[in-house]
Formats: C-alpha cells, sequence, structure tokens
DNA sequence: ACCCTACGAACGAACGTTCGTTTGTGATAG
DNA sequence: CTATCACAAACGAACGTTCGTTCGTAGGGT
C-alpha cells in the first residue's frame, strides 16, 4: 500500500506555494508543515534550514526562464520571431510555475547576500538575452530605429513579469490569448 | 534649542522606508525604533499597532495616485495627450514616493481582509481611468482597432509599476528621459 | 535489522505589545 | 528671572507568544 509520505521535492512545493501566496518572512515552518499535514520539526527530516527551501525555490524559478531562454534562441528566426519565441516563453514558465515565479520575483531579496547575488546575475544574463534580440532588430530595421534596446527590454519584461500579479489560471484570459495579446503588444511597441 | 523629537508622520515615514526595504514582516518594530534612534517600545506613543503603520503607509499610496490620475483628466486633451499625462503622472508619484509606492505594490496584501480589500478597490479605480481613456483612443481612432483596452491598460501599467524595482535616482535614467521613454514605448504600443 | 519519516518536548532568541517611570521642553505664574 | 506645572516623548523591564531549530524516540516499509 502507498502510504504517501512526504519527500524533499513536496516540501519545496509547499515552501513555494506558501512563500508566493505569504512570503518568505510571512511563512513560519510550523505553517509550512500544517500545508503538509505534519509538525514543523518533522521538516528538518529533509531540509537544513529555512533559508535552504527558500535558496531551493528561487533557484528553480532562475533555471525555468534560463531554459526558456536558451530554447527559444536555439529557434532562430528574425529577430521579431525571436521575440516572440522569448515571450512566449516567458509566459509558459510564469502560467506553468505561478508559484515558484511569485517566489523567484518577490521573495529573492530576503535570501542572504551571496545567494541574492547569484540570482541577479542570473537575472541580468535573461535580461541581455532580450537585449540582444532587441538590438538585433533595431540593427537590421524592423524595430524603430530610436528605441533603447535595455530600456525596451526593462519595459517588455516588466509587463512579462507582472503577469504573476494579476493572471488566474480560471480566469477569462487564457494562455495563447495572453501570448498572442503580449506579443502583439511588445511588437507594436517596438515597429517602425 | 531644538532636539528635533519624533513625530508620528517621523515613523510613519521611516516605517514606509524600512517596509520598502525588508518586507512588513521582515521589518520589526525594534528595527524601526533603531531607524529613529529610539526603543521599539517607545513607538507606541506615536502609533497604535504595527499594522497600523502598514495601513498609513499604503493608504497615502492610494491617495497620491488617485490625485495624480485626477490631475491628468482635469488637464483633458486627445486620448493620446491624456494618457501621456497619466504616464508622467505615475512616474512623478513612483519617483517622488519611492518608498511608499514600493510598500503600496508589495506589501499591501499583507494588511488585514478590510483595508486589503479598500485598497484593491482604489487599484480597480485608477486603472479604470487608463482603461477609459485608452477605449476612447480606440473610438476615435487614434489607437489600434485590434487593442483591448483592458489587457493594454494592465500591460501600461505594468511598465509603470515596475519602475519602483529597477529605477535608482542616481542612476543614467533620468525623470524626463523615463518620462519620455514610457510615453514613446506605450503610445507606440497603441498606435493603429 | 535497517532506514526513512515523523513525532513531540524542549531550547534560546525574537516577536508585538503593555506599563510605570523618567526626561526634556514650553507655557504660566510669582 | 526664576520656580512651577503640564504634557508629550522616550525609557526599560516585563508579558505572553511565536519563531527557527535540536534531539531523543518511535513506527512502518523494505
Amino acid at each position: 500500500m502507498v502510504t504517501a509520505r512526504n519527500t524533499r521535492q513536496d516540501v519545496i512545493e509547499a515552501a513555494g506555494r506558501l512563500f508566493a501566496e505569504k512570503g518568505y518572512h510571512g511563512t513560519s515552518m510550523r505553517d509550512l508543515g500544517r500545508e503538509l499535514g505534519l509538525l514543523g520539526s518533522s521538516l528538518y527530516a529533509h531540509v537544513e534550514s529555512k533559508q535552504d527551501l527558500l535558496v531551493e525555490v528561487v533557484e528553480e524559478g532562475a533555471r525555468l526562464f534560463q531554459a526558456s531562454a536558451s530554447a527559444a534562441i536555439e529557434e532562430g528566426g528574425a529577430p521579431g520571431q525571436q521575440l516572440s519565441h522569448l515571450i512566449a516563453g516567458h509566459i509558459g514558465v510564469v502560467i506553468d510555475n505561478l508559484d515558484v515565479v511569485r517566489t523567484y520575483l518577490n521573495e529573492a531579496r530576503m535570501l542572504d547576500a551571496d545567494h541574492r547575488s547569484r540570482v541577479i546575475a542570473a537575472r541580468d544574463s535573461y535580461e541581455q538575452v532580450f537585449r540582444i534580440v532587441i538590438a538585433a532588430g533595431i540593427s537590421d530595421g524592423s524595430f524603430r530605429s530610436n528605441a533603447d534596446p535595455k530600456l525596451e527590454s526593462i519595459f517588455i519584461l516588466s509587463v512579462l513579469n507582472a503577469i504573476e500579479r494579476w493572471y488566474r489560471p480560471t480566469g477569462a484570459v487564457n494562455r495563447d490569448r495572453l501570448v498572442d495579446e503580449v506579443s502583439d503588444f511588445g511588437l507594436a511597441a517596438l515597429r517602425r
């Protein structure tokens, strides 16, 4: 018989859920235990510390976005198409991993200095991918020439990262519609 | 001589600063006391509770944005101009009240249900102003006809609200440049 | 028989908050 | 010009609670 005991991954997933919902400092180990049907102290059979849990969730978020960017770039195509792929990939990551992404975006600053600076570096390199694609589109004349790649990439990522704040899986805007609308918006903002 | 003792407003301002930086649950009353050069217990001469402080800061944020929207609409003009005014006003509020805005945007969810729902209502009515202006621009033909006012307003507000996350007063992007760039971006995204 | 997993008591530290007391300041009265 | 008074601001000890974490123990699956 499967008695369905909890694994380390279960604990990390539940942590992502609670950190996303109530914040890292707003979540206690006893809260987290209750979420899994056990005592707070029992979590230490799976995990070294509370901070360890935050590291695990945030680094998973970083990996997901990095993988998405790599996949988008490998598809190649003109800058406009690459940007569409980046947008679609980002939205996929957000929608399919809402709790991890919310924790990644909002709670990473609660990490200790070491881990935090690594996450910031990962974020910067992800943003760089957008910036390079946009710069390429300006160079080849497909995007408006007065656009600043650095700011435009920040703006588009702002729209993408804010999805976590309003998107609801059961809402009126489904995944395909969201990808289309954001792509239209981003490409319209950049078109010459 | 004035020995500059602390007033209720000083406490609220310091709270905004710390809540913005470390989050509501990441800030203790003793932290806040230290920020003002006194003991945590001394704060209760000025304030009823920690929650009270959060309410004060968040509601100030809500007031600032509401006032900005009212001022922008009073200026009138074509939808494109009105949207520019809304954008400029929003950026002004963010830049001139960074800590209050960061607390308003990130910590409002830590409010008790009553206050939180009032803040959400205020946010919705602020977003409505953007939506109405965008809808007017679509109707009169100045904005692209396939734009959805609801989503476009969310997208533009996403860019505006994310400014808090990357803008630094001492950075390369100053206020005027920021207003220009965001206006260009938003209007380009909407132009037919 | 051996691991995981979970318990549950316990730890010291930190939390928000209360309360009686002290301090400094500005106004008033002599 | 000084003594007195009221009052707000700050102190500092103490409260009950919760925090993250440790540890010895017990039970069930392989």
